[in-house]
DNA sequence: GACCAGGATTGCT
DNA sequence: AGCAATCATGGT
């Protein structure tokens, strides 16, 4: 296929999405040229915007199919309307958040395995070092696709052993976490692409009776692996924390307090949390 | 040096 | 069902 073009009918922030993409050193952000690669299969696809916040559009190059093009248009969130979910949120008390972040789309993972993987290396530790280790795990078991890591495939993480992990600063616990449930999708007794069709709460309940998967790594594959939008992590310390902020409170709001307001911000509860995460960036 | 971090599991009441 | 200890390590 030729070059795409894009052209969106609704605000949105490219600018301020591409520089928390370039938070993650595997990403191959361009923030001058205002591109950024992504691997898809074998190939490498690269987004670039023309546009503004105001009237966005973009070029797509180097999409070989329709199922890429519309991969895409998923992973960027191009493919639905941002503006249904301001007029909402207008309307309950994060407004003043939604009209500082207007135009913020939930941005998904390129791919469901590095999802989940991200997710259990992320469990627990700070952003840095989870950084860190999520890079070296990459850029030691995975590849180069025109020069963009490319996460490697559950088949080679099966294979590890515990001890391989243990040595680049993994804990043995995370290391079995990360073998045990590449080993499952290996052996195609978890299948990620065909559980996505299910609903959030069947999709929980697989995921979570694996070793090294719990609410919050369930959740964060719905929201950041699936970009579903109707969820809200409240055991994440993170929005725990803004919200306290954010109601100007003493001590972090329990679970109650906060889903106490989930029938207010429904169907896009996955919005509030992610205009909550970016307040505390 | 304590305490926390975009948690999860295990074992004990 | 609910709590506490445990896990490894870097950041503050």
């Amino acid at each position: 296929m030729l070059t795409q073009f894009i052209k969106l009918p609704f605000k949105y922030q490219y600018e301020e999405m591409m520089t928390r993409l370039a938070l993650d050193p595997l990403n191959a952000v361009d923030l001058e040229n205002k591109t950024v690669k992504i691997p898809l299969e074998t190939s490498i696809i690269t987004l670039k915007s023309t546009g503004t916040f105001e009237e966005p559009a973009f070029t797509l190059t180097g999409v070989e199919s329709d199922e890429q093009l519309q991969k895409m248009m998923s992973i960027f969130h191009f493919n639905r309307s941002l503006e249904p979910i301001s007029a909402h949120f207008a309307e309950t008390n994060l407004k003043g958040l939604f009209t500082k972040f207007d135009g913020t789309p939930i941005v998904t993972d390129f791919s469901l395995y590095a999802n989940i993987m991200k997710s259990i290396i992320h469990q627990q530790l700070n952003l840095s070092f989870a950084r860190t280790l999520t890079t070296r795990f990459v850029q030691t078991f995975g590849r180069q696709v025109e020069g963009v890591w490319v996460y490697p495939k559950p088949e080679d993480i099966a294979r590890l052993d515990v001890d391989t992990l243990r040595n680049m600063q993994f804990s043995s616990r995370k290391a079995e976490y990360i073998i045990g449930v590449s080993t499952a999708i290996a052996e195609g007794e978890l299948h990620l692409e065909r559980l996505s069709t299910e609903t959030d709460e069947t999709i929980i309940k697989r995921l979570t009776k694996y070793r090294g998967i719990g609410p919050w790594t369930a959740e964060s594959f719905l929201l950041f692996g699936l970009g579903r939008e109707n969820l809200f992590p409240v055991a994440d310390v993170g929005l725990q924390n803004s919200l306290k902020k954010v109601w100007q409170m003493e001590n972090k709001p329990s679970k109650e307090e906060i889903s106490a307001h989930f029938d207010e911000w429904s169907p896009y509860l996955s919005y509030a949390a992610l205009y909550l995460w970016r307040n505390i960036e």
